[in-house]
DNA sequence: GGGGTATGGTATCGGTTCGATACTAAAAAA
DNA sequence: TTTTTTAGTATCGAACCGATACCATACCCC
């Protein structure tokens, strides 16, 4: 047999490469990139702690100043907004404007992956996820950069009530919706890490 | 819950990110670029019937033209060795150099993920391969380039004896290592596009 | 056969990405 | 206050990458 970890990595790279070229004939319309979808579609997901050049520089393994031009870019088509931090002057926070968010409804970049993955019981969809979550954040620690997990998964996360959640990391409330986003300081549960087989 | 077909398509993506951030490092030595090393990874898997610039254009997603400068690099560095094809002149055949070799299995691009995995089951490794691969084919039969599958895996293969094993696909003989490489003629056998629960 | 078409590959061009470096401004630390 | 760290921008050059054009070979059809 094969090594079977090595056929993962492969497919996965594959896979990539489907999207990256999904993401091109998408992009081409508007004169976008495949980089720019990304960077798009990490804006619609990012939680407010996370929104920012850094963060997703970290996200794409980019240089915050290979990062800094595509935003640029992204800001000049005006399909994101950029202002400036409330309390930390330095830092630049990102959102999609109205025009981008109608660009990504519009486009739809993961239209065909919704396709390809339609058939797949949630049940599989679920245990993949939790095993590609576990590589994410062992890579991660052995790369340095943040591991980018979904809020209602980390160990800061704490529910108060039925619709207040709160966040013991950065000290603040969250509402639910919040919680479904991604953030650059999640510290998964381990639950989350192995799932029982 | 969040949708989770769009969770893992993340995942799948980030991954692919972090492990081209480790490409990148690991080619800077040598002056190579990610995509450089992809290619010597797949000419390392790819059998005989895939080892052309255009199997490798398709694999990546990229145009042949692209292609055909990345492999004149490579070419040129001593990593490969370019071909003619026996019957069809108009095709060139690639394969590793010894120093294409050497370079793979020193450099071992693979070892990060490897030591990323090593805690992961096979019975998880292996479930989460039959999912990613049933989306591959999937992606690919909407884009409509060829899959790209393990030979051993494939409907065309039948085994002849214990060490023989046969292509219906192109009516060849084929030992039992070949049928370990990766073909891009290959049509999963359905036990391995749905595997039970 | 022979002419038209399809296919695999290369060459060249221009636009874009991307890392490296240098720089500014703000925050934090000493 | 001075120094150091951090977030972000600007600029430059190398490389990727798609588009187009082109060549050689193979295939098809009359």
């Amino acid at each position: 047999m094969l090594k079977n970890p090595v056929v993962l990595l492969d497919l996965v790279d594959r896979l990539a490469n489907l999207m990256r070229s999904e993401f091109r004939r998408i992009g081409s319309e508007e004169g976008l990139q495949p980089v720019h979808i990304q960077a798009l579609m990490f804006l619609e997901q990012a939680n407010r702690f996370s929104n920012t050049p850094q963060a997703l520089a970290e996200y794409l393994g980019l240089t915050k100043g290979t990062v800094s031009q595509s935003l640029l870019l992204l800001d000049r088509r005006g399909l994101i907004e950029r202002y400036q931090d409330e309390f930390d002057k330095r830092v630049v926070r990102l959102r999609l404007s109205q025009l981008g968010e109608a660009f990504l409804s519009e486009s739809t970049p993961a239209a065909l992956w919704q396709t390809a993955t339609r058939d797949i019981s949630a049940n599989r969809v679920r245990f993949s996820v939790s095993v590609l979550r576990s590589i994410v954040y062992e890579l991660q620690n052995y790369n340095g950069g943040p591991p980018f997990g979904v809020c209602s998964t980390c160990i800061y996360c704490q529910r108060k009530s039925q619709r207040i959640h709160h966040c013991t990391w950065f000290g603040e409330r969250l509402s639910g919706p919040e919680t479904r986003k991604i953030c650059r300081e999640q510290v998964p549960k381990t639950g989350y890490l192995s799932v029982a087989e």
